[in-house]
DNA sequence: GTGAAAGCGCTAACAT
DNA sequence: ATGTTAGCGCTTTCAC
């Protein structure tokens, strides 16, 4: 595998002259430059990034910190996060992990230069790796989940206003009978989401009682089987708002399990429009939220700061939209 | 942020030491190894990743590239590769993007030395840049989908055998109205699961009409059009054999849409058993194989290879398992 | 057991 | 417009 010297005694220049070619610095001769180059075509030269960053102290790698993927709304949320990375020539780690060992990992990596900066997609309260890479004023950007007074920039849907949203569809209709399925406080999104949609309905003079505001984990199994309770239950609630959709999917299945008939036993609102959730089988009315703007929007931030690291903090909100399918029409 | 210099200076010793006791070696008397980690501990200290690789000529990343993640089967493969790589304590750099770009690019990677070797899991007859990263030789894994020939080791399911048990189960139970569903002849994956099942068929006298093996791309919306058309048509095919389980997801969506009662009107057959297959709603008999062991044995195999690069090229093939669900009884 | 020195492959400051 | 030189922060000989 060749080096830039290599290339400079081919081309009998200096190997500055090389870089200078490669990086497209205007002080070459238009001669010498494609002397240069075709020697450079000749050899397929590939110049080696790890040298490169060790001078520039750029790495040209971004981290993406995720959860776990058994949410698909993570796998879309990677995806639209590739694309704009890759997008600008750029790469991405990623960490999906459970529990806080991803934060660690990225946090290790920043310090030992791997990469540039991290988008951190599922912040917690508690995370102490998070806590601890803000507070050493590493380059990060929280994106979807956020964190009060964090010292980076933020980049979420307005979940309070989706939580709303749900809440007047369901109003809209007359329905009283409401619970919320899945939170956690810990999390911005779901404690958002349940506090928008508590909130308006509270205006409206509706009190959810508090054993139908129901804490289960983010995945389809809780979610199911916290539903499966709820609907065994006689005078139960049957309008039932899900902190997010692979949540809503869970409720669909003990909905199926148990005999009751969506729309017409039960009604049901989740959040994020993955893409299954228009799929027949599911036709889950929801909340969307912009996916590949935020993703875009946050890779912009993150990148914007590593020029400018004094640019004062920002917390973007996108808003949601209520999209409105068979399972609550 | 500190260097290992830094960290000889205050220790008193030369910066030789620090690394040595960095990396373990054994010749440091004990009293100097715990001068030096008192002084790291202090510091907080963590060493350039980028030099570091610049002289050992690791980088400790491992790239991976996958088609676009529209496919829930590509987030679970890609959980399981980023807890073999991470478990090891090395890093990930995911491209996960549609056509050959991830391959271009996961190959400038390998030679711009930012990976030590990459596992590829989406391979296709016609791509030039992984053609061109075997011939060259670069350290490379292909993991789920195969190539003929391809100069490196790879890991599958035993497509043939996998195609083979969905035909006979289809012919124990007596349907011969089958159809395949889903393929393009330059994905080894489609190719044998359809060629195993059109085989084991043959062998019972059973020949499929052509205009019954299907060819859709891998895409929930194809398999969904591709089924309506086969359920409008009367006297038509009802035993459903997809070469995977996002094929056949489009294909329930169709029968619900058609009315057509699964198992009651019509079988489906998938492949991978993603998670989703054995929720209620989809309950899909299907091919399962064993994505972590997959994922897992192809992270050591790479490995493996960059200590040994002339070890013989193996192609291990993991033995499907049907699992029986209500799509299919 | 420890340190001095060389060098991985680049970029950037400084000379010419 | 081009070349010389000095590092970036490590690991690895090679001396002692």
């Amino acid at each position: 595998m060749p080096t830039s010297k290599d290339i400079a005694r081919l081309a009998g220049v200096s190997q500055t002259t090389v870089s200078r070619v490669l990086l497209g610095k205007p002080n070459v001769r238009e001669e010498t430059r494609q002397k240069v180059l075709s020697v450079l075509d000749g050899t397929g030269y590939v110049a080696n990034e790890q040298a490169r960053a060790m001078r520039t102290r750029r790495t040209g790698t971004i981290g993406v910190v995720t959860g776990r993927i058994t949410n698909p709304f993570y796998p879309e949320l990677i995806d639209a996060l590739g694309t704009a990375i890759t997008g600008r020539g750029l790469r991405m780690t990623l960490w999906a992990s459970d529990a806080d060992s991803g934060e660690r990992a990225a946090m290790e990596a920043m310090r030992g230069r791997l990469v540039d900066g991290v988008v951190f997609t599922a912040a917690t309260k508690g995370s102490p790796p998070l806590a601890a890479a803000l507070r050493a004023n590493l380059p990060a950007v929280l994106i979807i989940r956020s964190l009060d007074g964090a010292r980076c920039d933020q980049i979420t849907s307005d979940n309070l206003t989706g939580g709303a949203l749900a809440a007047e569809h369901f109003l809209a209709r007359g329905r009283r009978d409401v619970a919320v399925i899945g939170g956690d406080d810990g999390v911005s999104t779901s404690r958002e989401r349940r506090a928008g949609f508590l909130d308006r309905l509270r205006e409206e003079g509706v009190e959810v009682p508090p054993e139908y505001v129901i804490d289960t984990d983010f995945s389809h199994d809780s979610a199911k089987s916290a539903a499966r309770a709820l609907f065994s239950e006689a005078g139960g609630p049957r309008a039932l708002f899900c902190v997010n959709d692979v949540v809503a999917f869970g409720v669909l299945d003990a909905a199926r399990e148990r005999g009751v008939a969506i729309p017409r036993d039960a009604v049901v609102i989740g959040y994020d429009d993955v893409k299954m959730a228009s799929w027949d089988l599911f036709d889950l009315t929801t909340l969307s939220q912009p996916v590949e703007q935020i993703a875009e929007l946050g890779v912009a931030k993150l990148l914007s700061r590593l020029d400018d690291p004094t640019r004062p903090f920002e917390h973007h909100r996108f808003q949601p939209e209520l999209r409105i399918r068979g399972s609550a029409p």
